[in-house]
DNA sequence: CATGGCTTGATTGTCGACAATAAATGGATA
DNA sequence: TATCCATTTATTGTCGACAATCAAGCCATG
Protein backbone atom coordinates (compact mmCIF):
# COMPACT_ATOMS: atom_id res chain seq x y z
CA UNK A 1 0.00 0.00 0.00
CA UNK A 2 1.33 3.56 -1.00
CA UNK A 3 0.63 6.51 0.29
CA UNK A 4 -1.80 7.33 -2.79
CA UNK A 5 -3.32 10.51 -0.81
CA UNK A 6 -1.45 13.87 -2.44
CA UNK A 7 -0.97 14.26 1.13
CA UNK A 8 2.44 12.99 1.14
CA UNK A 9 4.72 15.08 2.83
CA UNK A 10 2.80 17.04 5.66
CA UNK A 11 3.57 15.96 8.94
CA UNK A 12 2.10 16.24 12.04
CA UNK A 13 3.78 20.21 11.98
CA UNK A 14 0.68 21.91 12.71
CA UNK A 15 1.22 22.93 16.14
CA UNK A 16 1.06 26.57 15.41
CA UNK A 17 -1.28 29.08 13.49
CA UNK A 18 1.96 29.85 11.42
CA UNK A 19 2.93 26.17 10.57
CA UNK A 20 -0.88 25.56 9.47
CA UNK A 21 -1.42 28.69 7.19
CA UNK A 22 2.47 28.05 6.20
CA UNK A 23 1.52 24.64 5.08
CA UNK A 24 -1.90 25.87 3.23
CA UNK A 25 -0.42 28.75 1.39
CA UNK A 26 2.39 25.58 -0.09
CA UNK A 27 -0.81 23.73 -1.09
CA UNK A 28 -2.80 26.40 -2.42
CA UNK A 29 0.70 27.25 -4.37
CA UNK A 30 1.14 24.11 -5.56
CA UNK A 31 -2.07 23.39 -6.52
CA UNK A 32 -2.35 26.84 -8.42
CA UNK A 33 -4.97 28.36 -6.72
CA UNK A 34 -2.97 31.01 -5.70
CA UNK A 35 -1.84 31.79 -9.49
CA UNK A 36 1.96 32.09 -10.59
CA UNK A 37 2.92 35.72 -10.69
CA UNK A 38 -0.29 36.85 -8.81
CA UNK A 39 0.67 39.52 -5.67
CA UNK A 40 -0.22 38.33 -2.69
CA UNK A 41 -1.08 41.01 -0.05
CA UNK A 42 -0.98 40.59 3.59
CA UNK A 43 -4.36 41.71 5.17
CA UNK A 44 -5.87 39.68 2.19
CA UNK A 45 -4.61 36.76 3.14
CA UNK A 46 -4.78 37.78 6.83
CA UNK A 47 -8.86 37.78 6.35
CA UNK A 48 -8.68 34.98 3.94
CA UNK A 49 -7.27 32.57 6.59
CA UNK A 50 -8.36 34.36 10.10
CA UNK A 51 -5.10 35.07 11.29
CA UNK A 52 -3.17 37.96 12.49
CA UNK A 53 -0.30 39.24 10.28
CA UNK A 54 2.27 38.02 12.43
CA UNK A 55 1.93 34.65 11.76
CA UNK A 56 1.04 34.96 8.07
CA UNK A 57 4.62 37.00 7.94
CA UNK A 58 6.20 34.20 9.60
CA UNK A 59 4.81 31.95 7.00
CA UNK A 60 5.38 33.92 4.20
CA UNK A 61 9.22 34.00 5.25
CA UNK A 62 9.26 30.03 5.29
CA UNK A 63 7.54 30.27 1.82
CA UNK A 64 10.00 32.91 0.37
CA UNK A 65 12.88 30.78 1.88
CA UNK A 66 11.41 27.77 -0.01
CA UNK A 67 11.82 29.80 -3.35
CA UNK A 68 7.51 29.87 -3.49
CA UNK A 69 7.10 33.35 -2.83
CA UNK A 70 9.64 36.56 -3.70
CA UNK A 71 9.39 39.28 -1.79
CA UNK A 72 10.62 43.04 -2.18
CA UNK A 73 10.91 45.11 0.76
CA UNK A 74 8.18 47.81 1.09
CA UNK A 75 6.43 46.31 -1.99
CA UNK A 76 5.06 42.94 -1.64
CA UNK A 77 5.29 39.73 -2.64
CA UNK A 78 4.33 37.37 -5.65
CA UNK A 79 3.98 33.64 -6.26
CA UNK A 80 6.85 32.32 -8.20
CA UNK A 81 6.19 32.28 -12.10
CA UNK A 82 9.12 29.38 -13.34
CA UNK A 83 10.98 30.87 -16.53
CA UNK A 84 12.00 28.25 -18.98
CA UNK A 85 15.26 28.95 -17.92
CA UNK A 86 14.91 28.43 -14.01
CA UNK A 87 13.04 25.09 -14.97
CA UNK A 88 16.07 23.83 -16.56
CA UNK A 89 18.34 24.55 -14.07
CA UNK A 90 15.70 23.20 -11.49
CA UNK A 91 16.54 19.78 -13.97
CA UNK A 92 20.24 20.26 -13.46
CA UNK A 93 19.80 20.57 -10.50
CA UNK A 94 18.14 17.59 -9.89
CA UNK A 95 20.20 15.46 -12.45
CA UNK A 96 23.19 16.12 -9.75
CA UNK A 97 21.42 15.86 -6.88
CA UNK A 98 19.00 12.81 -7.31
CA UNK A 99 21.49 10.64 -9.27
CA UNK A 100 23.63 11.15 -6.35
CA UNK A 101 20.97 9.78 -4.23
CA UNK A 102 20.39 6.74 -6.73
CA UNK A 103 23.91 5.80 -5.97
CA UNK A 104 23.65 6.41 -1.95
CA UNK A 105 20.49 4.31 -1.91
CA UNK A 106 22.10 1.72 -4.08
CA UNK A 107 24.12 1.17 -1.15
CA UNK A 108 21.95 1.73 1.91
CA UNK A 109 18.13 1.03 1.04
CA UNK A 110 16.67 -1.34 3.01
CA UNK A 111 15.18 -4.65 1.70
CA UNK A 112 11.32 -3.43 3.12
CA UNK A 113 12.45 0.30 1.47
CA UNK A 114 12.82 -1.37 -2.07
CA UNK A 115 9.66 -3.66 -1.58
CA UNK A 116 7.92 0.05 -0.74
CA UNK A 117 9.41 1.02 -4.57
CA UNK A 118 8.21 -1.97 -5.93
CA UNK A 119 4.78 -1.39 -4.48
CA UNK A 120 4.70 1.91 -5.75
CA UNK A 121 5.93 0.69 -10.01
CA UNK A 122 3.17 -2.19 -9.53
CA UNK A 123 0.49 0.80 -8.67
CA UNK A 124 2.09 2.78 -11.36
CA UNK A 125 1.45 0.51 -13.69
CA UNK A 126 -1.70 -0.58 -12.79
CA UNK A 127 -2.97 2.80 -13.15
CA UNK A 128 -1.34 3.41 -16.59
CA UNK A 129 -3.23 0.63 -17.94
CA UNK A 130 -6.44 1.85 -17.24
CA UNK A 131 -6.22 5.45 -17.73
CA UNK A 132 -4.28 7.29 -19.30
CA UNK A 133 -6.01 9.88 -20.17
CA UNK A 134 -6.45 10.71 -16.07
CA UNK A 135 -2.61 11.12 -15.70
CA UNK A 136 -3.12 12.35 -12.28
CA UNK A 137 -2.63 9.76 -9.83
CA UNK A 138 0.46 9.15 -12.18
CA UNK A 139 1.76 11.79 -11.62
CA UNK A 140 1.68 11.32 -8.05
CA UNK A 141 2.32 8.07 -8.01
CA UNK A 142 6.18 9.28 -9.69
CA UNK A 143 6.58 11.93 -7.40
CA UNK A 144 6.49 9.52 -4.81
CA UNK A 145 9.10 6.95 -6.88
CA UNK A 146 11.49 9.97 -6.92
CA UNK A 147 10.30 10.56 -3.13
CA UNK A 148 11.69 6.92 -2.01
CA UNK A 149 14.56 6.70 -3.53
CA UNK A 150 15.69 9.90 -1.71
CA UNK A 151 14.67 8.73 1.42
CA UNK A 152 16.65 5.42 0.53
CA UNK A 153 19.68 7.26 0.82
CA UNK A 154 19.37 8.23 4.26
CA UNK A 155 20.70 11.46 3.77
CA UNK A 156 18.87 13.91 5.83
CA UNK A 157 20.53 16.74 3.75
CA UNK A 158 19.29 15.25 0.40
CA UNK A 159 16.09 14.89 2.17
CA UNK A 160 15.64 18.24 2.77
CA UNK A 161 16.96 19.74 -0.31
CA UNK A 162 14.55 17.75 -2.71
CA UNK A 163 11.79 16.99 -0.23
CA UNK A 164 11.57 20.08 1.12
CA UNK A 165 12.72 22.81 -1.51
CA UNK A 166 12.68 21.13 -4.87
CA UNK A 167 9.47 19.12 -5.64
CA UNK A 168 7.52 21.49 -4.24
CA UNK A 169 8.46 23.15 -7.08
CA UNK A 170 8.15 20.43 -9.50
CA UNK A 171 4.69 19.92 -8.59
CA UNK A 172 3.75 23.68 -9.23
CA UNK A 173 5.35 23.48 -12.61
CA UNK A 174 3.24 20.54 -13.40
CA UNK A 175 0.01 22.10 -12.38
CA UNK A 176 1.12 25.28 -13.84
CA UNK A 177 1.99 24.06 -16.99
CA UNK A 178 -0.77 21.27 -16.98
CA UNK A 179 1.86 18.70 -17.15
CA UNK A 180 0.05 15.28 -17.91
CA UNK A 181 2.32 11.66 -18.35
CA UNK A 182 2.48 12.37 -22.27
CA UNK A 183 4.72 8.45 -22.44
CA UNK A 184 4.20 6.30 -19.43
CA UNK A 185 5.60 3.74 -20.98
CA UNK A 186 9.54 5.00 -21.76
CA UNK A 187 9.67 6.53 -18.21
CA UNK A 188 8.31 3.05 -16.67
CA UNK A 189 11.00 1.05 -17.85
CA UNK A 190 13.09 3.31 -16.95
CA UNK A 191 11.79 3.34 -13.57
CA UNK A 192 12.22 -0.36 -13.29
CA UNK A 193 16.20 -0.73 -14.27
CA UNK A 194 16.59 1.84 -12.17
CA UNK A 195 15.02 -0.42 -9.13
CA UNK A 196 17.25 -3.12 -10.58
CA UNK A 197 20.55 -1.52 -9.99
CA UNK A 198 19.24 -0.39 -6.69
CA UNK A 199 18.40 -4.06 -5.48
CA UNK A 200 21.48 -5.50 -7.27
CA UNK A 201 23.60 -2.50 -5.31
CA UNK A 202 24.55 -1.69 -8.37
CA UNK A 203 25.61 2.10 -6.96
CA UNK A 204 26.95 3.10 -9.97
CA UNK A 205 24.51 1.75 -12.34
CA UNK A 206 21.97 3.46 -10.58
CA UNK A 207 23.76 6.51 -9.80
CA UNK A 208 23.95 6.75 -14.08
CA UNK A 209 20.61 4.85 -15.22
CA UNK A 210 19.16 8.07 -12.83
CA UNK A 211 21.03 10.38 -14.60
CA UNK A 212 20.00 9.48 -18.03
CA UNK A 213 16.90 9.48 -16.86
CA UNK A 214 16.32 12.71 -15.31
CA UNK A 215 18.31 14.35 -17.83
CA UNK A 216 15.95 12.70 -20.86
CA UNK A 217 12.78 14.32 -19.05
CA UNK A 218 14.91 17.69 -19.30
CA UNK A 219 15.47 17.30 -22.95
CA UNK A 220 11.78 16.11 -23.58
CA UNK A 221 10.42 19.04 -21.77
CA UNK A 222 12.84 21.61 -23.61
CA UNK A 223 11.72 20.02 -26.78
CA UNK A 224 7.82 20.00 -26.47
CA UNK A 225 8.82 23.80 -25.45
CA UNK A 226 10.38 24.65 -29.03
CA UNK A 227 7.79 22.65 -30.65
CA UNK A 228 5.37 24.72 -28.62
CA UNK A 229 6.40 28.26 -29.66
CA UNK A 230 5.82 27.97 -33.58
CA UNK A 231 3.42 24.93 -34.67
CA UNK A 232 1.07 24.55 -32.34
CA UNK A 233 -0.08 21.08 -32.73
CA UNK A 234 -0.85 19.87 -29.43
CA UNK A 235 -4.29 19.68 -29.63
CA UNK A 236 -5.41 20.50 -25.47
CA UNK A 237 -2.26 20.83 -24.08
CA UNK A 238 0.36 23.27 -24.29
CA UNK A 239 3.66 21.51 -22.76
CA UNK A 240 2.82 17.84 -21.84
CA UNK A 241 5.28 16.40 -20.35
CA UNK A 242 5.93 13.49 -17.54
CA UNK A 243 9.32 15.78 -16.20
CA UNK A 244 11.02 12.68 -13.96
CA UNK A 245 8.30 10.09 -14.65
CA UNK B 1 41.78 42.39 -6.92
CA UNK B 2 40.22 40.15 -5.27
CA UNK B 3 36.94 40.40 -2.79
CA UNK B 4 39.46 39.63 0.47
CA UNK B 5 37.33 41.12 2.97
CA UNK B 6 35.09 37.99 4.79
CA UNK B 7 32.18 40.05 3.93
CA UNK B 8 31.92 38.09 0.71
CA UNK B 9 28.18 37.73 0.17
CA UNK B 10 26.37 39.99 2.35
CA UNK B 11 24.54 42.33 -0.72
CA UNK B 12 22.84 45.48 0.04
CA UNK B 13 19.97 43.52 1.65
CA UNK B 14 19.44 45.77 4.42
CA UNK B 15 16.73 47.77 3.62
CA UNK B 16 14.67 46.76 7.24
CA UNK B 17 15.39 45.43 10.41
CA UNK B 18 14.37 42.09 9.88
CA UNK B 19 17.01 41.98 7.06
CA UNK B 20 19.83 43.57 9.19
CA UNK B 21 19.60 41.19 12.12
CA UNK B 22 19.36 38.38 10.09
CA UNK B 23 22.86 39.18 8.30
CA UNK B 24 24.16 39.91 11.77
CA UNK B 25 23.06 36.82 13.45
CA UNK B 26 24.22 34.59 10.58
CA UNK B 27 27.35 36.27 10.43
CA UNK B 28 27.83 35.57 14.90
CA UNK B 29 26.43 32.39 13.90
CA UNK B 30 29.24 31.34 11.22
CA UNK B 31 31.92 33.05 13.92
CA UNK B 32 30.96 31.04 16.31
CA UNK B 33 30.21 33.74 18.41
CA UNK B 34 26.96 32.20 18.97
CA UNK B 35 28.01 28.64 20.12
CA UNK B 36 26.57 25.75 18.19
CA UNK B 37 24.18 24.07 20.04
CA UNK B 38 23.53 27.36 22.21
CA UNK B 39 19.82 27.96 23.24
CA UNK B 40 19.19 31.41 22.18
CA UNK B 41 16.00 32.96 23.32
CA UNK B 42 13.83 35.79 21.88
CA UNK B 43 13.99 38.62 24.75
CA UNK B 44 17.69 37.93 24.81
CA UNK B 45 18.29 38.78 21.01
CA UNK B 46 15.73 41.18 21.30
CA UNK B 47 17.41 43.58 23.93
CA UNK B 48 20.83 42.43 22.64
CA UNK B 49 20.09 43.82 19.07
CA UNK B 50 17.80 46.72 20.30
CA UNK B 51 14.91 45.53 18.03
CA UNK B 52 11.22 44.13 18.85
CA UNK B 53 10.56 40.31 18.94
CA UNK B 54 8.58 40.90 15.67
CA UNK B 55 11.13 41.57 13.32
CA UNK B 56 13.37 39.46 15.32
CA UNK B 57 11.37 36.33 14.92
CA UNK B 58 11.50 37.05 10.99
CA UNK B 59 14.88 36.76 11.39
CA UNK B 60 15.16 33.49 13.23
CA UNK B 61 12.43 31.43 10.33
CA UNK B 62 15.05 32.33 7.85
CA UNK B 63 17.71 31.22 9.71
CA UNK B 64 16.16 27.98 10.47
CA UNK B 65 15.17 27.91 6.66
CA UNK B 66 19.42 27.87 6.12
CA UNK B 67 19.63 25.33 8.93
CA UNK B 68 22.00 27.50 10.88
CA UNK B 69 19.16 26.89 14.07
CA UNK B 70 16.73 24.17 14.76
CA UNK B 71 13.59 25.47 16.05
CA UNK B 72 11.01 23.55 18.42
CA UNK B 73 7.82 25.17 18.30
CA UNK B 74 7.20 26.24 22.01
CA UNK B 75 10.28 24.86 23.34
CA UNK B 76 12.54 27.35 21.56
CA UNK B 77 15.34 27.94 19.47
CA UNK B 78 19.66 26.90 19.68
CA UNK B 79 22.47 27.08 17.43
CA UNK B 80 23.02 24.11 14.94
CA UNK B 81 25.71 21.55 16.16
CA UNK B 82 26.63 19.84 13.00
CA UNK B 83 27.21 15.85 13.84
CA UNK B 84 30.16 14.13 11.99
CA UNK B 85 27.42 11.94 9.92
CA UNK B 86 25.61 15.40 8.78
CA UNK B 87 28.96 16.61 8.31
CA UNK B 88 29.60 13.90 5.76
CA UNK B 89 26.45 14.81 4.12
CA UNK B 90 27.29 17.90 3.60
CA UNK B 91 29.89 16.63 1.57
CA UNK B 92 28.10 14.54 -0.73
CA UNK B 93 26.01 17.15 -1.24
CA UNK B 94 28.72 19.28 -2.42
CA UNK B 95 30.29 16.78 -4.75
CA UNK B 96 26.89 16.45 -6.34
CA UNK B 97 26.38 20.25 -6.85
CA UNK B 98 29.55 21.45 -6.88
CA UNK B 99 31.00 19.20 -9.55
CA UNK B 100 28.06 19.94 -11.74
CA UNK B 101 28.67 23.35 -11.22
CA UNK B 102 32.24 22.65 -12.83
CA UNK B 103 30.70 21.32 -15.47
CA UNK B 104 28.34 24.21 -16.62
CA UNK B 105 30.89 26.54 -15.21
CA UNK B 106 33.49 24.93 -17.96
CA UNK B 107 30.71 26.03 -20.88
CA UNK B 108 29.42 29.29 -20.16
CA UNK B 109 31.87 31.33 -17.99
CA UNK B 110 33.35 34.17 -19.71
CA UNK B 111 37.07 35.04 -20.28
CA UNK B 112 36.58 37.65 -17.50
CA UNK B 113 35.39 35.27 -15.15
CA UNK B 114 38.41 32.96 -15.98
CA UNK B 115 40.86 35.70 -15.13
CA UNK B 116 39.23 36.16 -11.65
CA UNK B 117 39.24 32.79 -10.73
CA UNK B 118 43.25 32.99 -12.17
CA UNK B 119 43.62 36.16 -9.69
CA UNK B 120 42.33 34.20 -6.37
CA UNK B 121 44.89 31.38 -6.85
CA UNK B 122 47.44 34.10 -7.23
CA UNK B 123 46.20 35.65 -4.46
CA UNK B 124 45.78 32.17 -2.37
CA UNK B 125 49.58 31.21 -3.65
CA UNK B 126 51.14 34.30 -2.55
CA UNK B 127 49.45 34.26 1.08
CA UNK B 128 50.33 30.03 0.69
CA UNK B 129 54.04 31.28 0.76
CA UNK B 130 54.16 33.65 3.72
CA UNK B 131 52.10 32.49 6.31
CA UNK B 132 51.42 28.49 6.30
CA UNK B 133 50.19 28.82 9.96
CA UNK B 134 48.08 31.70 9.71
CA UNK B 135 45.82 30.32 7.14
CA UNK B 136 42.90 32.94 8.04
CA UNK B 137 42.55 34.35 4.86
CA UNK B 138 43.86 31.32 3.18
CA UNK B 139 40.44 29.96 3.88
CA UNK B 140 38.46 32.08 3.01
CA UNK B 141 40.40 32.42 -0.11
CA UNK B 142 39.58 28.96 -0.81
CA UNK B 143 35.62 29.92 -0.44
CA UNK B 144 36.11 32.46 -2.73
CA UNK B 145 37.71 30.10 -5.51
CA UNK B 146 34.63 27.43 -4.89
CA UNK B 147 32.35 30.73 -4.89
CA UNK B 148 33.46 31.89 -8.27
CA UNK B 149 32.95 28.62 -9.95
CA UNK B 150 29.51 28.66 -8.80
CA UNK B 151 28.80 31.89 -9.85
CA UNK B 152 30.38 30.84 -13.12
CA UNK B 153 27.98 28.08 -13.70
CA UNK B 154 25.08 31.15 -14.27
CA UNK B 155 22.80 28.68 -13.04
CA UNK B 156 20.68 30.47 -10.38
CA UNK B 157 19.35 27.80 -8.49
CA UNK B 158 22.80 26.49 -8.22
CA UNK B 159 23.78 29.79 -7.20
CA UNK B 160 21.32 29.99 -4.17
CA UNK B 161 21.56 26.31 -3.11
CA UNK B 162 25.04 26.71 -2.69
CA UNK B 163 25.87 30.37 -1.87
CA UNK B 164 23.23 31.07 0.35
CA UNK B 165 22.61 27.51 2.30
CA UNK B 166 25.70 25.19 2.10
CA UNK B 167 28.81 27.29 2.49
CA UNK B 168 27.64 29.42 5.10
CA UNK B 169 27.56 25.56 6.79
CA UNK B 170 31.22 24.79 5.83
CA UNK B 171 31.99 27.88 6.97
CA UNK B 172 30.36 27.41 10.38
CA UNK B 173 31.78 24.05 10.65
CA UNK B 174 35.92 25.47 9.56
CA UNK B 175 35.78 27.40 12.84
CA UNK B 176 33.53 25.20 14.68
CA UNK B 177 36.48 22.87 14.23
CA UNK B 178 39.13 25.24 14.06
CA UNK B 179 40.07 23.23 10.64
CA UNK B 180 42.93 24.98 9.41
CA UNK B 181 44.30 24.55 5.76
CA UNK B 182 46.55 21.30 6.50
CA UNK B 183 47.79 20.61 3.46
CA UNK B 184 47.68 23.46 1.28
CA UNK B 185 49.85 22.40 -1.44
CA UNK B 186 47.94 19.65 -2.54
CA UNK B 187 44.36 20.94 -2.97
CA UNK B 188 46.53 23.66 -4.76
CA UNK B 189 47.41 21.82 -7.23
CA UNK B 190 43.67 20.39 -7.65
CA UNK B 191 42.78 24.13 -7.75
CA UNK B 192 45.30 24.88 -10.85
CA UNK B 193 43.45 21.66 -12.84
CA UNK B 194 40.32 22.89 -12.29
CA UNK B 195 40.58 26.22 -13.53
CA UNK B 196 42.50 24.85 -16.45
CA UNK B 197 40.25 22.38 -17.55
CA UNK B 198 36.99 25.33 -17.16
CA UNK B 199 39.73 27.50 -19.26
CA UNK B 200 39.95 24.86 -21.97
CA UNK B 201 35.69 24.57 -21.79
CA UNK B 202 36.79 20.62 -21.07
CA UNK B 203 33.07 20.15 -19.40
CA UNK B 204 33.79 16.32 -18.36
CA UNK B 205 37.17 16.81 -17.24
CA UNK B 206 36.53 19.74 -14.77
CA UNK B 207 33.53 17.77 -13.13
CA UNK B 208 35.72 15.00 -12.74
CA UNK B 209 38.31 16.89 -11.07
CA UNK B 210 36.01 19.10 -8.96
CA UNK B 211 34.03 15.65 -7.85
CA UNK B 212 37.43 14.53 -6.77
CA UNK B 213 38.68 17.52 -4.95
CA UNK B 214 35.58 17.80 -3.31
CA UNK B 215 35.72 13.86 -2.33
CA UNK B 216 39.27 14.05 -1.14
CA UNK B 217 38.66 16.66 1.02
CA UNK B 218 35.95 14.54 2.29
CA UNK B 219 38.22 11.20 2.39
CA UNK B 220 40.20 13.85 4.35
CA UNK B 221 38.09 15.11 6.93
CA UNK B 222 36.85 11.91 7.59
CA UNK B 223 40.41 10.32 7.92
CA UNK B 224 41.56 13.06 10.58
CA UNK B 225 38.39 12.51 12.82
CA UNK B 226 39.17 8.36 12.69
CA UNK B 227 42.50 9.35 13.85
CA UNK B 228 41.56 11.90 16.67
CA UNK B 229 39.23 9.52 18.58
CA UNK B 230 41.69 7.44 19.89
CA UNK B 231 45.64 9.03 19.37
CA UNK B 232 45.69 11.95 19.71
CA UNK B 233 48.31 12.96 17.85
CA UNK B 234 47.65 16.29 16.78
CA UNK B 235 48.91 19.15 19.07
CA UNK B 236 46.24 22.08 19.29
CA UNK B 237 43.96 21.14 16.10
CA UNK B 238 41.24 18.59 17.01
CA UNK B 239 40.36 18.22 13.33
CA UNK B 240 42.52 20.21 11.25
CA UNK B 241 41.13 19.94 7.77
CA UNK B 242 40.68 21.97 4.55
CA UNK B 243 37.13 21.59 3.51
CA UNK B 244 36.99 21.76 -0.11
CA UNK B 245 40.22 23.66 -0.63
C1' DC C 1 -1.33 67.34 -24.89
C1' DA C 2 2.44 65.60 -22.32
C1' DT C 3 5.11 65.91 -18.15
C1' DG C 4 6.35 66.99 -13.66
C1' DG C 5 5.48 67.09 -8.82
C1' DC C 6 2.21 66.74 -5.01
C1' DT C 7 -1.42 64.44 -2.49
C1' DT C 8 -3.80 60.53 -1.19
C1' DG C 9 -4.50 55.81 -0.46
C1' DA C 10 -3.01 51.38 0.67
C1' DT C 11 0.46 48.16 2.07
C1' DT C 12 4.42 46.96 4.52
C1' DG C 13 7.53 47.38 8.69
C1' DT C 14 7.71 47.77 13.61
C1' DC C 15 6.27 47.82 18.25
C1' DG C 16 4.29 46.70 22.87
C1' DA C 17 0.95 43.92 25.35
C1' DC C 18 -1.77 39.82 26.26
C1' DA C 19 -2.63 34.71 26.02
C1' DA C 20 -0.92 29.95 25.78
C1' DT C 21 2.41 26.61 26.47
C1' DA C 22 6.38 24.41 28.56
C1' DA C 23 10.07 24.17 31.91
C1' DA C 24 11.50 24.95 36.79
C1' DT C 25 10.58 25.09 41.56
C1' DG C 26 8.86 23.60 45.67
C1' DG C 27 6.32 20.75 48.78
C1' DA C 28 3.74 16.70 50.13
C1' DT C 29 3.53 11.77 50.32
C1' DA C 30 4.94 6.85 50.00
C1' DT D 1 15.08 9.59 50.14
C1' DA D 2 12.75 9.32 45.91
C1' DT D 3 8.65 10.37 43.37
C1' DC D 4 4.68 12.66 42.08
C1' DC D 5 1.92 16.73 41.72
C1' DA D 6 0.76 21.67 42.03
C1' DT D 7 2.50 26.25 41.59
C1' DT D 8 5.26 29.49 39.69
C1' DT D 9 8.05 31.58 36.25
C1' DA D 10 9.89 32.37 31.93
C1' DT D 11 9.49 31.89 27.06
C1' DT D 12 6.92 31.41 23.02
C1' DG D 13 2.68 32.38 20.14
C1' DT D 14 -0.68 35.77 18.83
C1' DC D 15 -2.89 40.06 18.32
C1' DG D 16 -4.09 44.93 17.32
C1' DA D 17 -2.29 49.55 16.56
C1' DC D 18 1.07 52.96 14.97
C1' DA D 19 4.86 54.54 11.86
C1' DA D 20 7.31 54.31 7.43
C1' DT D 21 7.36 53.52 2.70
C1' DC D 22 5.68 52.90 -1.91
C1' DA D 23 2.21 53.17 -5.73
C1' DA D 24 -1.53 55.50 -7.94
C1' DG D 25 -4.26 59.38 -9.02
C1' DC D 26 -4.71 64.31 -9.54
C1' DC D 27 -3.63 68.82 -10.58
C1' DA D 28 -0.74 72.39 -12.23
C1' DT D 29 2.51 73.80 -15.64
C1' DG D 30 5.43 73.79 -19.83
Amino acid sequence: MTSAEHEIVVPPEVRTLAERVFHQLQDAIVRGELAPGSKITEPGLSKAYGISRGPLREAMRRLEAHRLIERVPHVGARVVKLSMKELMELFDVREALESMAARIAAEHMTASEIAGLREVLAVHEKQADLASGEAYYQREGDLDFHYRIVLGSHNRMLMALLCDDLYYLVRMYRTQFSASGARPQKAFVEHHRIVDAIEAGDAELAELLMRRHVSASRENVMARYAASLEGRDEPDVVIGADLGS
